[in-house]
DNA sequence: AGCATTGTTTCACA
DNA sequence: TTGTGAAACAATGC
């Protein structure tokens, strides 16, 4: 599930309830998902320590401690768990046991999630809720890129994925395909704003997944706006959905 | 069986 | 050097 939405809601579950708790021990044992460290590295360097803060830049979370920073992504299908029972098969690809017997888990049926020490938050642009106007103009409004490609690029702004890119771009009635430095600045603005509005609806409604596109971003599925047949196609990497009506590319008209 | 998957990194190439 | 696109990564579900 997790794009900037799921994100955002998993770091909130962090502030809200694992605060102020102290680390009584680390399972990092998985070398895939907590790269490059070594397996009891990240043990080390949090055990006793007190988690004392979340945070959120994209889709990349990290916690501060008394200690070291804990940095956390949730892959393609990853999510936390505060205070559940283990899961099964070893879907807690990382976790976290406090003192108090509670515990935090990145659960994770597939082993995309991440856990590292200090995380490296340099290659990633503004946040997506954050960013400002002339920021997302400039930002955005360049290269040569499709458009959806650009809103996926984690450098350009950071934490759309596919769904809600699909979702911002029909909102906008923009299609993915229109090059990047090729839109005006109203155009800019727009998708600001639907970027905008897609990303709040998705964190009050428990993800993006409940986005007002997404039951129809099927095979055979129809605009829910005007009825007309989506058109599928890859772009920018990844399965793409959009309204030929009313998302047209090739200019402003 | 084969294909698709809500993410990121790496590599080849222009 | 910068930008772009495809493949690899791991595992599951349809």
């Amino acid at each position: 599930m997790p794009e900037l939405p799921e994100v955002e809601r998993a770091r909130a579950a962090i502030a809200s309830r694992a605060l102020g708790r102290t680390i009584a021990a680390v399972d990092d044992a998985d070398t895939f998902v907590c790269r490059p460290h070594a397996p009891g590295e990240i043990a080390a360097a949090l055990t006793g320590r007190v988690l004392e803060s979340a945070h959120r830049r994209g889709k990349t979370m990290w916690v501060e401690t008394s200690g070291p920073v804990l940095g956390l992504h949730l892959g393609m299908s990853g999510h936390v768990v505060v205070d559940g029972e283990p899961a099964p098969r070893g879907w807690d690809r990382f976790s976290v046991t406090f003192v108090d017997g509670g515990r935090l888990a990145l659960r994770d049926k597939r082993r995309l999630s991440r856990a590292v020490l200090d995380p490296d938050l340099s290659g990633l642009g503004p946040d997506a809720a954050e960013i400002g106007r002339d920021a997302f103009r400039r930002r955005v409004g360049r290269g040569t890129l499709p458009l959806k490609a650009r809103l996926l690029d984690q450098s350009t702004i950071a934490g759309v994925g596919n769904l809600l890119a699909d979702e911002t771009l029909w909102r906008a009635r923009l299609s993915p395909l229109r090059l990047s430095g090729e839109l005006n600045s109203q155009e800019l603005d727009a998708l600001r704003r639907a970027l905008r509005a897609a990303t709040r609806d998705a964190i009050s409604r428990g993800g993006v997944h409940n986005g007002n596109l997404m039951p129809a971003r099927r095979r055979g599925g129809a605009c829910p706006r005007c009825g007309t047949p989506l058109e599928r196609a890859t772009v920018g990497g990844r399965t793409t959905f959009w309204c030929p009506r009313e998302q047209v590319a090739g200019g402003p008209g």
